[in-house]
DNA sequence: AATGAATGAGATTTCATTCAT
DNA sequence: AATGAATGAAATCTCATTCAT
């Protein structure tokens, strides 16, 4: 037993570190030109070994997206007693764009797309966790919000598109075509300007 | 003469023929699978013909999206006499989803997406003709709009991004992570209710 | 006939000019990766019409050995009356430098030497060019100095052999190794230690 | 460790293979139309493996090179007691052509010499190999002589240049144009002629 | 007689995956 | 269980030569 638990420990470990490789690799060099031995190399063990932890390349880079896409944050928690909607919204915009640029995602939704012709379960469980989740979790802080009637009563669903709709124009849609891009210095004023919409559309007259 | 004209013409014929090709082949299998002697074999000439044409992969594939970058809608003549502010805006939303959905633009889109890190000239490239330039000519639309007192003078630029940011976060954010997405039956009721949207924040009182 | 005069004077022009631009890219990148299409646009002709002069590339290239071939020194012309034997075979030397090393007969050499397995018979063609006849001009000139006592009888066709091969030593050997070999500073120097071994082994007492 | 040093022994048999089969083809068809696939298969292994063992068909080549000249002649062991210096002189001539003449020397340089203004770092390092170095060698053999008086003293750096050019000349040469060249019958009574100016020049006199 | 477009055959190199040890 | 060597299949691109006009 004491051996075997060691030894799947060992295993585990491993399999860390060739998802951490693996993520490195393809964030790098894209899915195609990422090589299996590279991979391997970096996360020093043999391809062999690589290949009886994930039994092909498109498993392994499905298991990559997940673990870069299961780290996500925690929106509820942002919210302090005493906020202004200005201060939640602020809040989540800068939460949502965190979790878009920390951790590779954008680099990584590049990747995807660009394997939806070759792997298309793949590309809709990314969007699921990439939009539909994360659209539920921002509508139940916006929800929050209405019931605590920093908001008016709106169609919420409706209003996080919209808001997340101007966030990824602003600032996803331009990373998607530049590797190179990061958030511009005026990030703050265009989110502002972003709840400034938000509020003349759905805000109760004292935020404005 | 005459023979140089013929020669010219069978020249372009072909040149056609490898474009039209290539798409179909980069559309159905993405840019690196795909392979150039398939290409050449769908346009029924020989590998060596293709180079004479293209002298690279890179550059047959940059022939191809501006191919499809080329068609665009000109919006001006959408606009009739006597239109309201709410006719105006959903035709533009329509030349705008009809652009980006005939033509392949969405799939072409995942291409280009998927070889930023390889090709970030031509990936900048597209990006100014499928966003900046597209952009600058809604904004010719709505700025005539406010001229013609349709609409609240706006930071019309701002507008702009608002709303192609809701119509991208509804019908082509989807499309990218699917590439059997198709534009939705209730299509115009969400346009519309981007227009909603739109009018409640810049419409002139008896447009709402 | 004037009419045709005229074609034929066009057509070895065009001749002419096919060998000029085929020496220059044979010269810059060797025989194989010299591509006929090149050459064809330095001459300003088509391929069509190179093929029409010269029935393939291993022709093509024969023609430009030879042409270079051709050019040759008049040893006789060198001597004058009352040159020391010394003298001459100062003159003599330098005159089968300059062969070797004018008109890029070095570099035309290394490909010729590189197509022996392909094309032994222009290869022997050239070796019998570049040795045989050069020297039985040069053993014509050795025969006269000791027709007129300058060096005492011997085995002239052996003298030759041993001071060419001792030149071919000492500059020609190595400049095959190297395409940017030039002649070096103490070039004169070492052609008289040259002719010092030689007067010492045929020359008549007074001279050495 | 027993694995591991079978994989190694198997790895370095098949690397010879590789080098042996390469050898083959290169001397067969010269550098540019040797084919990597034919070589791999000549040595049972297929392109892939042979790509793990050189990395481009150029460092295959300077492998090749470097095995060839790595075989090289003792030229001390060659004197024995009592030999007179025609003895000596005769020794080290047929060692120098036998290194010259076995194991390919002769074809390899013709290689070499055609890849030059392609590869110059190999065709330098191959002329130190096949000249600098075998001059020192021969040097020191001529030096051991004049110690023991065999040949009076002289520059013996020059002699040696004058020895092989003249070896050269009538051996090595002819065989650079001529990939069927073989020794000709009468290779020792030209040997003895070129030992005969040797002495002639830098003999002592009983041994003329 | 001259052209430029077209080609077929082949070149080197890469890579995900398997297998003997 | 783990390895490193081995592979088959494919990919892009080149070039001497020919053919329709």
């Amino acid at each position: 037993m004491g051996i075997e638990a060691h030894r799947r420990k060992i295993s585990n470990e491993k399999q860390a570190a060739i998802i951490r490789a693996a993520q490195e690799i393809f964030l790098t060099h894209g899915y195609t030109r990422a090589g299996m031995a590279d991979i391997a190399r970096d996360a020093d063990v043999s391809t062999a070994t690589l290949y009886k932890h994930f039994s092909s390349k498109e498993e392994l880079f499905a298991a990559v997206v997940k673990d870069v896409a299961r780290e996500t944050v925690d929106y509820e928690s942002l919210i302090s007693q005493g906020d202004t909607a200005r201060d939640i919204l602020y809040k989540v915009a800068r939460g949502y764009l965190s979790t878009q640029f920390d951790n590779h995602a954008n680099a990584l939704m590049r990747i995807v797309i660009a394997e939806v012709p070759g792997a298309p379960k793949l590309a809709s469980e990314m969007y699921d966790l990439l939009s539909t989740r994360r659209h539920e979790k921002l509508r139940a802080v916006i929800d929050e919000m209405v019931r605590n009637k920093l908001l008016k009563p709106h169609d919420t669903e409706f209003g996080v598109r919209i808001g997340s709709g101007a966030l990824k124009e602003l600032f996803v849609w331009p990373a998607l075509f530049d590797a190179s891009y990061t958030l511009p210095p005026d990030t703050d004023e265009k989110i502002h300007r972003c709840i400034d919409a938000y509020l003349a559309l759905f805000g109760v007259e004292e935020n404005s």
